[in-house]
DNA sequence: TTATTGCTTAGAATTATTCTAATTCCTTCT
DNA sequence: AGAAGGAATTAGAATAATTCTAAGCAATAA
């Protein structure tokens, strides 16, 4: 919850902190997943970036996206063998794809669910990772004009 | 624990009974994933396919693959952006990716873990599927030589 | 047997992603 | 400030898994 959103230096400094050169492409990429939470893919990312920075390409994107991901500042997201898409929630959380409209939703895993999981694996695995997601419908949604 | 491996007609008569044409090609096909149970990739399954079957195409392995999967005698597993896997598995489980050898491992969940993480949802959410995987290394194996 | 439908096949097409090689941009050193 | 060195960016080619297309073939239905 910091101030990401308002104060567009400490995206720079996420950046620098991280050891990263804060180039006005990463910086942009960056803002691009914060500011819209809605788990991007790398082309929709290029499409929102192009606005902002017409000369960029896509192979940049790509580049910029595995360097966050590499240092932790945003998660990469597969669902099947759909296209790969981005994430900046950082804290252990599942996602719910919902397949009526395509969108993705952060789903809270409380920790003492995932030491559960974890106590799943027999002795002498040890996970680095653990992704858990959910398909089907969301909201049913009685009563909510839809258009 | 049925007796798949020693009929094989429990085979054809398993492809039959969910209204499929048991035609050679998904025989095989069926009997490659049952016989090794170690989550080959489509490659991988074409490539032993061929040994009984030399004639058949990658186009109808995957067909094939679609079908079983469609029909629900297989399982899809995927990684990343890896190749899908393919598992004869039909339980609720989940999987382990070991990173240093590639290999996977099934994973057993209990029904009562399972339902603990259908509650995770919001109200009006339904999954029709959960996903659940692990990265990371198995067996320590210490005192073992490693090379 | 003929018609109909479904399956298989080879190869082309697609698509997300990665690679390559050249250029440009920083940073630092002098 | 100017030059050197390393890192980042770029366009386009390459890759790889999968899907599509069109044609032939096989099984079943009439």
């Amino acid at each position: 919850m910091s101030s990401l959103h308002e104060n567009p230096d400490a995206l720079t400094k996420r950046l620098t902190d991280t050891g990263l050169r804060a180039t006005p492409q990463r910086e942009v990429v960056f803002k691009v997943i914060l500011e819209k939470r809605d788990h991007p893919t790398a082309d929709e990312i290029f499409a929102r970036v192009k606005t902002q920075m017409p000369t960029i390409s896509l192979a940049t994107v790509y580049n910029c996206l595995e360097t966050l991901v590499q240092n932790g500042l945003v998660r990469q997201v597969n669902f099947d063998r759909a296209p790969t898409r981005y994430c900046p929630h950082l804290h252990e959380h599942a996602h719910f794809h919902d397949e009526s409209t395509g969108a993705v939703h952060d789903i809270d895993v409380p920790p003492e669910v995932m030491a559960r999981l974890r106590e799943l694996l027999p002795d002498g695995y040890d996970a680095s990772a653990i992704e858990l997601s959910f398909r089907g419908a969301a909201g049913v949604r009685r009563n909510v004009a839809q258009n």
